[in-house]
DNA sequence: CCTAATTACTCAGTATACATCTCTTTATCG
DNA sequence: CGATAAAGAGATGTATACTGAGTAATTAGG
């Protein structure tokens, strides 16, 4: 029961690393433990709807934009397609949300909220605020918006990596010659 | 193009709210995607060993703690504890860690990192410090401290939601007097 | 108008995260 | 000391999130 113990030092100063850059100062951690947090308070808050946050996110968006396609649905939500089409998935067999082939192009299907659908994002927004707000109650009053803000601001400034740009799209770039443009 | 517009004015009223709050000013939107973000920067950082940001935690985690139990490790690492068994069972198959039955709790399993898994965080650290540095470039250097700090006090504040508690554990509750069942 | 490229989607696979149920081990009580 | 309660770990199922491969419809070129 020794372990290779002893005298390496390369795990030492790894160690010592460590140290200096505990789990709990990481950026990393953080935002996942923040994450993990607000995702719980928000079941809590909605356990009564049985709505995750990402489905309340696709209601809402449905909700101000009736019969949107499932790629730019994934872009105002931030959500890969195919993760899009799971969601709607699960809200389509619960009633809540119905699709259809585009008219204008029918490669695309085109979702809306049904009467059920709009019911529950009416009833579930006081459920949403009170979730917010006691998400953010340890922090001072005056501290939140500018918290609000470095996230928005550290969002957008790593924009290019917020989403994948998934598969197909646009990576693409093939072209003979490609015109540099 | 209309739908069932029209004059539903419960509809309207909830339309009014969204707009006054819309997904890209909410709490749990805006969390979301920074996690999003930052596990895309540390992944593509890191994407010579294949090792996830929870993975990394695992794995520094065990640096520090050799031997530690699973239940534990999971506390560390702000994980459930049927989650730290997928991910030992993905790094062990790896070889990265090594598990055995606690001498003291023959119930426990406790890990350890191989030489391998050693070696695998000794390299990974500049990876992840780069990745720390591209995710907070975007927030200007005096307001870093301040923004990591204000995730804590909200971690911190709401740490009652912060780990489930799991199941067995705390919730149990059956206090002597209630044997009937 | 036919073909090639593009685009939208689906399906399969991996990983994280959590709840619930079962089984083993440990501890306690009669 | 044996029955049983309590605790821990595992298995199973759901949901999110993304990658890669493949299919179908549309658009662009010749």
């Amino acid at each position: 029961m020794k372990k290779q113990s002893s005298t390496n030092s390369t795990r030492s100063e790894v160690k010592v690393e460590m140290a200096r850059m505990p789990l709990a100062s990481r950026p990393g951690y953080l935002v996942r433990r923040l994450h993990q947090i607000h995702s719980a308070i928000f079941l809590e808050e909605c356990q009564e709807f049985g709505i995750t946050p990402v489905q309340y996110g696709l209601i809402t968006t449905l909700l101000n934009n009736p019969g949107i396609d499932q790629v730019t649905l994934g872009g105002e939500v931030g959500i890969d397609r195919t993760n899009v089409a799971d969601v709607l998935n699960r809200l389509s067999e619960r009633g809540l949300v119905r699709r259809e082939r585009s008219q204008t192009d029918r490669r695309s299907m085109v979702a809306f909220l049904t009467k059920e659908g709009e019911a529950v994002a009416d009833k579930m927004y006081d459920s949403m605020r009170r979730a917010q707000d006691r998400f953010l109650a340890p922090l001072r009053p005056e501290f939140r918006a500018a918290f609000l803000a470095m996230v928005t601001e550290l969002i957008e400034g790593n924009s290019k990596y917020s989403l994948p740009e998934s598969n197909s799209a646009s990576g693409r770039r093939k072209s003979t010659a490609d015109r540099d443009e």
